[in-house]
RNA sequence: CGGGGUGUGGCGCAGUUGGUAGCGCGCUUGCUUUGGGAGCAAGAAGCCCCCAGUUCGAGUCUGGGCACCCCGACCA
């Protein structure tokens, strides 16, 4: 491509709009542009980047075993209603009609749409294991876009949906997808790690993320330096020990105005691990008690997973009061019966503990869990915090916030039920598939490798997902031994299958190099007349910034050689 | 959805006590320049987010909308 016929607004100025670095410069190197909240144009050099990490992942996906389709973005209510998500998906989902006022949607994921091709031809074990993917967009009526293209209304997903007859098999294929990602995110060069997730909406019974971490990551992930224990922070554990109390009667106590475990401690003298939150929820209609300790923060993801539903609230200040007699700050499940009540592993056992008295102004002491309170379930509810114990080895966590890239699922037989995907087994019967779904945010995984890869004169692709491999400088105007000794490169790199960029703009110097380091491409060729007339042109990477000084016939050689050492990494991660 | 902020040439911004708009970058033309975003000169380009209202007169004041950004809530 030559620059001057080239459609690449770069701006020399921070478009105000922009705070994270990976923003800033795709905005400034001309890669995306804005549309409306959540949703930007790709022009050309932003979607040789996104093509190019795409085509990583399809040569992975495929080397996995994987299959590419291409399914519809617009799907009818009713696949949506089957299996329940058309209501769960709420308004995170975008829905229209069509003429004849039938509801469709703009499907935010693709689980729906694929179990429904796989009900209608899997038929038999023989057809077996399955895997199917595409890259597609995916809208999703984000409550509020933010960070570029990080987390928008309208993106790129490649997601990848295993079907296999066991569980067995699912393990298989979930591995090999594994596997698949570690290769991708290599690849492009990024620096990630695996976590433990929360399986949220999507169901199923375990999953994992890949994550980069970065303080502008919207997840938090605890990691233990010392054993490598990494856990989404929604569903992360640690060893904490809680402190016993002694054995006391239940009393009432007056706590006029003290409603929080602040003032309710400061006032009893009590250390907040005596507390119990009791927090009033409404699950499915119906009311739920969740109990933490005191100096511990409720994990809604946890709770989620302990109701077995996503259909949950906290009650309003009304709703508390009809229900305890009390309002907010005074409440407990202690003398409340027929409300379930969910408690916090950590109080198991707990006695001599503080909490509402159902009575406002007034709160009861020496409460014993296993006396006073009908727990229905133990589990574990509460947010791990930095410092804490490790679950595995009992060393302190680190809590890092992550950049979610990727994730993978065991759906297990969630979609296949609900959509009745079933196959014939071997022995006769009937069983429904037993499904794995696995996701990759393309934009993401670029802007990810931007915050990790750039400095203060713009980005640093790696050569792996550049827009193009060299750029030229021709630093003199037309009809000069610069202009010549460039088209003559040109020329020569493209045929050896190079992405060349030719910069023949009737600018200056330092204008082009300017553009050139914004743009980030690995390795630019300074055709200058002040080298020719030694004969020579210059190879600097922009990687390190290394100079390497060598003549025209040479230059094709030498590139081959820097290239090489990048694209075949002898180490893989 | 709660809190905060911003809407003025393509981009970044200024605009006084109300008197129909300016600066820098960019763009066009010409001359000079040519190894890290050049200089000079001459130009083009703005429904001042929208709708009402106050006023002789509104970018500016009042009311109501809308959009976008940030923090939180939310989020496979």
């Amino acid at each position: 491509m030559r620059w001057s016929k080239a459609f690449i607004p770069t701006m020399k100025e921070d478009p105000a709009e922009a705070e994270m670095q990976s923003h800033q410069l795709m905005l400034r190197s001309g890669m995306i542009r804005q549309l409306t909240a959540g949703v930007y144009e790709y022009l050309p050099l932003g979607w040789r980047v996104f093509l190019k990490v795409m085509q990583i992942v399809r040569e992975e996906m495929n080397r996995a075993g994987a299959q590419e389709l291409f399914l519809p973005a617009l799907a009818p209510a009713e696949i949506w209603q089957e299996s329940g998500r058309w209501d769960d998906f709420g308004d995170e989902m975008f829905r229209v009609k069509d003429r004849k006022k039938r509801d469709f949607a703009l499907c935010p994921t693709h689980e729906e749409i694929i179990t429904d091709l796989a009900r209608a031809k899997l038929r038999s074990y023989r057809d077996l294991p399955q895997n199917w993917y595409q890259m597609q967009v995916k809208f999703r009526d984000e409550p509020r876009p933010r960070s570029g293209v990080l987390r928008v209304r309208h993106f790129i997903m490649k997601d990848a949906y295993s079907m296999d007859r066991d569980q067995a098999g699912l393990d298989v294929s979930y591995q090999a997808m594994y596997d698949a990602y570690h290769r991708i995110f290599s690849r492009c060069g990024i620096k990630f790690f695996v976590v433990g997730a929360s399986s949220g909406l999507m169901g199923g019974s375990g999953s994992q993320e890949f994550m980069v971490a970065s303080p502008s990551g919207e997840d938090s992930c605890a990691v233990c330096p010392a054993c490598g224990y990494a856990a989404n922070l929604e569903v992360a554990q640690s060893k904490l020990q809680s402190p016993a109390y002694p054995e006391a009667q239940l009393t009432e106590v007056s706590t006029p105005e003290k409603r929080t475990v602040e003032e309710v401690c400061g006032f009893l003298k009590v250390p907040a691990s005596q507390l119990i939150k009791s927090l009033l929820y409404m699950a499915d209609g119906q009311p739920v008690f969740a109990l933490v300790r005191g100096d511990d923060e409720l994990n809604e993801s946890k709770l989620q997973t302990a109701l077995g539903s996503g259909n949950f609230r906290p009650a309003t200040p009304e709703e508390v009061l009809k229900i305890t007699q009390a309002n907010v700050g005074f409440i407990s499940p202690v003398g409340i019966d027929g409300i379930k009540v969910l408690a916090d592993l950590a109080l198991q056992g707990a006695r001599g503990m503080v909490s509402g008295a159902n009575k406002d102004h007034h709160h009861l002491s020496g409460i014993n869990l296993a006396r006073d309170i009908k727990v229905e379930k133990y589990a574990d509810l509460r947010m791990v915090k930095a410092e804490e114990p490790c679950i595995k080895c009992g060393q302190p966590l680190v809590v890092t916030q992550a950049i979610e890239l990727g994730h993978v699922f065991k759906l297990g037989t969630k979609y296949s039920q609900a959509l009745k995907a079933h196959f014939v087994d071997e022995d006769g019967s009937e069983k429904p598939l037993v499904m794995g779904s696995y996701g990759i945010g393309i934009e993401r995984v670029a802007a990810c490798i931007i915050e990790q890869s750039h400095d203060q004169s713009g980005i640093i692709w790696p050569l792996s997902v550049a827009p193009y491999q060299v750029v030229i400088s021709q630093l003199g105007g037309s009809g000069t031994e610069s202009a010549k000794v460039s088209e003559s490169l040109y020329n020569e790199l493209q045929d050896a299958r190079f992405e060349v960029l030719l910069d023949d703009r009737e600018e200056r110097p330092g204008f082009k190099f300017k553009d050139a380091d914004l743009t980030g491409i690995p390795i630019r060729i300074n055709v200058g007349e002040k080298s020719l007339r030694e004969g020579l042109v210059e190879i600097k990477q922009r990687r390190d910034g290394q100079v390497f000084k060598v003549r025209p016939e040479e230059v094709r050689r030498k590139i081959q050689e820097l290239t090489s050492v990048e694209m075949w990494p002898l180490k893989q991660q």
